[in-house]
RNA sequence: GCUGCUGUAGCUCAGCCGGUAGAGCGCGUCCUUGGUAAGGACGAGGUCACGGGUUCAAAUCCCGUCAGCAGCUCCA
């Protein structure tokens, strides 16, 4: 007998080898109709499911899935069982097809193949079309098992490279499969560990979304896949509210948005992903930027400036050039001796230290040779050059070697466009002695950085290869670090949720020892880690930790948030950094006379203020709050009579401090409003004779709510309110979940 | 960077089985002086992204470049 205790603790004596159909069935058949799978866990154990058909191993837990409610669970099974129906569509048009992988995502699922031909949209019709016949058989899953040995035979036999791969990755002495079909051999099957539907008819609706390339493991490195998306719903209703849900969603890209209200744009001429601010979208960074910097004054910042371009030799002690160069802008060399010694350089760091000179290095010393001959005798060309002022092509002079050329590049070097900040920051506070009464130290800068992001990745204000950061670097003692961590995780939320951005999530960013793009440091990243971990708890925030999501120089809590399609930015980020304040030197000298050093904590609420209203436009879907809105009002005229009244009123508002247009056209009031409203100006302020001879305002909102008529003197009281920043209580945001 | 798709008027898009271009909105002029989600008429505006090729003929077919979109990979 088997004992199974039901979700209302109820416990139902089952005959052994019962399934959960059987005890589905048992509790009711509108319930054994609907039952999908079931949820169980033996002895406290760990919840996992198995599917209706499976018999229950022993006494334990149970709960039915269904598909009615909004159950996860329930969605992500029929999924993962409507990308099984999709991979046997696909390998019943396109024989050739080897399947790689294929899971349940989160508004769909997707299916990895490889196949040479290469799908298109308009594939998709004939593969719904066999899916549908699929579905319509109402064939059930399957699942069969085989011990590891045989199921590796069977896989070898079947010669799917990549199904072999799953299956040495997958974990347990047994191996799975699942056959669409009655029984094994005669029907479509898929290695899969689990669990599906009871049968294919009870995928109530589908959608082949797109295809598009993935790498296999997700290594560029390795054969590029083609990942075919869809999604699937209990009905067809749920299947069209999503896609009108898409749709809606795409209408409040802030890319469509900032073309259509005038904030930004994007000019090929100018360059990819450099983002020309236009009139409106200036206003709204603006507003942002002067409510920060209220804020930060409060908090004890001080404004500093730094150029967009410092010495190559800068981000050289900082370590971002050239560990970065991937993402930076090519270096402004001074020379061509300059570039071929940095090169050098390069190639002398990438050679380590244990081989002999490479080629590069060779190659560059031979362009060298063409390019400045002088300098060639020195370092390699005159044996009786001294010793300290030579390059030794031997194993085990990396140091050396590097250091000869940093002393030859003092002559002449280069530029970098800043991809970051902090080395400015750092040599600013370097440039005067520091007491630890001094201490901390804030710099805060709205500083422009330059980044070469791959083409790829380029998208409207969230990803763009020029922004700026509201940025600021505090320098304190390790007594203070807490607090001051405390304070900009404080700050950081401020900002976020003043705009309503409640929808964030915390991620706690943690260096990976073994990947060499983090700076060695082991007792560094200790201390820096225990640390933002620490603020992080304290702060009341609930973050997960990752690793390898690390700054190289430090770890990082960081804000993210959605975009309209669910994509995940980063916004804000606070970081501890032990790295910088060492390889610069940094000190202050501590209540003992002795020079101590400083940790450093990078902060940056907004993150940038592209990325910032990028994401806010969305938020918003363009309709901002008063305090932010770069038209707060438009005065329309009814006629002409009322033109001039209207004028008046326009410059009464303006005079006032607001932002107010007026729109005397010869429009009728119709096509006004609904050009106001089209632009999402948050007050249309109708005036005709009859308010011109009351003197009052007809005041209406974007909504198409009539707020009534006020006196010029009552709407600009309303106004004052308004255009204070106030906290945004409602959740305005619809991103795609 | 990789794979696929796309690039036509200021904007959104149609045309694309080859025969030198169209709509709506916007813009200009005029009529209408109109009371709350698009009044009417007329007009201007395009080297069909750019460069090659095929062809009697290319917006249309092919190749390349650039740019955009989606995903992947990066970045943070």
């Amino acid at each position: 007998m088997l004992r199974i205790k039901l979700p209302d603790g109820k416990v139902l004596e089952m005959p052994d080898g019962s399934t959960p159909a059987d005890v589905a069935a048992r509790i009711g058949p509108g319930l054994a109709r609907a039952a999908i799978n079931a949820r169980i866990s033996m002895a406290g154990g760990p919840p996992r499911h198995i599917d209706v058909a499976t018999p229950i191993p022993a006494d334990c837990e149970l709960s039915i899935i269904t598909l009615k409610g909004d159950d996860a669970d329930a969605m992500r099974i029929l999924r993962h069982s409507t990308a099984h129906v999709m991979a046997e569509a696909i390998c019943r048009l396109f024989p050739e097809t080897r399947l790689v992988y294929g899971p349940p995502v989160e508004n769909g699922y997707y299916y990895d193949i490889d196949l040479p031909r290469r799908l298109t949209p308009d594939d998709f019709p004939a593969i719904e079309a066999e899916m549908a016949r699929i579905v319509k058989e109402d064939r059930p899953f399957t699942r069969y098992e085989l011990p590891r040995a045989a199921a590796m035979k069977k896989l070898a036999a079947e010669g799917n490279p990549y199904k072999i791969d799953n299956a040495e990755r997958a974990e347990g002495d047994v191996l799975s499969f699942y056959v669409t079909g009655p029984e094994p051999g005669k029907y479509w099957e898929d290695l899969c560990m689990g669990t599906h539907l009871p049968s294919t008819g009870r995928i109530g609706a589908f959608k082949v979304l797109n295809v598009a390339g993935a790498f296999w493991h997700g290594d560029a490195t390795k054969q590029q896949l083609q990942r075919v998306y869809g999604t699937a719903f209990p009905s067809k209703k749920e299947l069209d509210a999503y896609l009108t849900q898409l749709e809606q969603a795409r209408e409040r890209d802030h890319r469509r948005i900032g073309q259509e209200l005038g904030l930004f744009t994007i000019d090929p001429l100018v360059g990819s992903g450099m983002v020309l601010w236009k009139p409106k979208g200036a206003v709204i960074r603006l507003l942002l930027e002067e409510h920060l910097r209220g804020l930060l004054r409060q908090a004890g910042y001080q404004p500093v400036f730094s150029p967009h371009v410092g010495r190559l030799e800068l981000f050289r002690t900082s370590g971002h050039f050239p560990y970065y160069r991937d993402s930076q802008f090519p270096p402004l060399y001074e020379s061509d001796t300059a570039r071929i010694l940095n090169e050098l350089w390069i190639a002398v760091l990438e050679r380590g230290d244990a081989k002999s000179i490479s080629t590069i290095e060779e190659q560059l010393l031979e362009e060298l040779r063409a390019a400045n001959p002088g300098l060639w005798q020195t370092l390699v060309g005159d044996p009786q050059a001294p010793e300290a002022r030579r390059l030794n092509p031997a194993p085990g002079h990396q140091q050396h070697n590097l250091a000869v050329i940093r002393e030859h590049l003092r002559v002449e070097d280069g530029f970098l466009l800043k991809p970051m900040n902090c080395p400015l920051h750092v040599r600013i506070y370097a440039s005067e002695p520091r007491s630890y009464r001094d201490l901390p130290v804030r710099l805060a800068e709205f500083g422009t950085v330059y980044r070469y992001e791959q083409s790829g990745e380029l998208s409207g204000m969230t990803r763009v290869r020029g922004f700026t950061q509201d940025d600021a670097h505090i320098f304190c003692t390790p007594e203070q670090l807490q607090d001051e961590l405390a304070g900009c995780l404080k700050l950081t939320r401020y900002v976020l949720e003043v705009l309503g951005l409640y929808d964030y999530r915390v991620r706690i960013g943690l260096h990976d020892p073994a990947d060499p793009k983090f700076i060695k440091n082991p007792e560094g990243w200790a201390m820096a880690e225990s640390a933002v971990r620490h603020a992080a708890e304290q702060s009341g925030i609930s973050a997960t930790e990752e690793v390898g999501e690390a700054a190289f120089y430090g770890p990082k809590i960081d804000f993210l948030v959605k975009d309209c399609i669910g994509r995940e930015w980063q916004l804000g980020t606070v970081q501890a950094d032990y790295n910088l304040p060492a390889r610069f030197e940094l000190e202050y000298i501590g209540s003992d006379n002795r020079p101590h050093r400083p940790i450093m904590v990078h902060r940056a609420p907004f993150g940038s203020m592209e990325r910032f209203i990028g994401i806010l436009i969305e938020h918003f879907a363009g309709a901002f709050p008063v305090w932010l809105a770069p038209v707060q009002a438009v005065i329309a005229s009814i006629s002409d009579r009322s033109a001039d009244y209207a004028r008046r009123v326009t410059a009464q508002l303006r005079d006032a401090g607001f932002r107010a247009e007026v729109d005397d056209s010869p429009d009728k009031i119709g096509p006004k409003k609904h050009r106001a409203r089209s632009m999402k100006i948050p007050y249309i302020v109708v005036v005709g004779e009859q308010e011109c001879s009351r003197g009052t305002l007809n005041v209406n909102d974007r909504d198409g709510r009539c707020i009534g008529d006020l006196s010029v003197a009552a709407f600009i009281d309303r106004l004052r309110v308004e255009s204070r920043p106030k906290r945004v209580t409602t959740r305005a945001s619809a991103a795609v979940e």
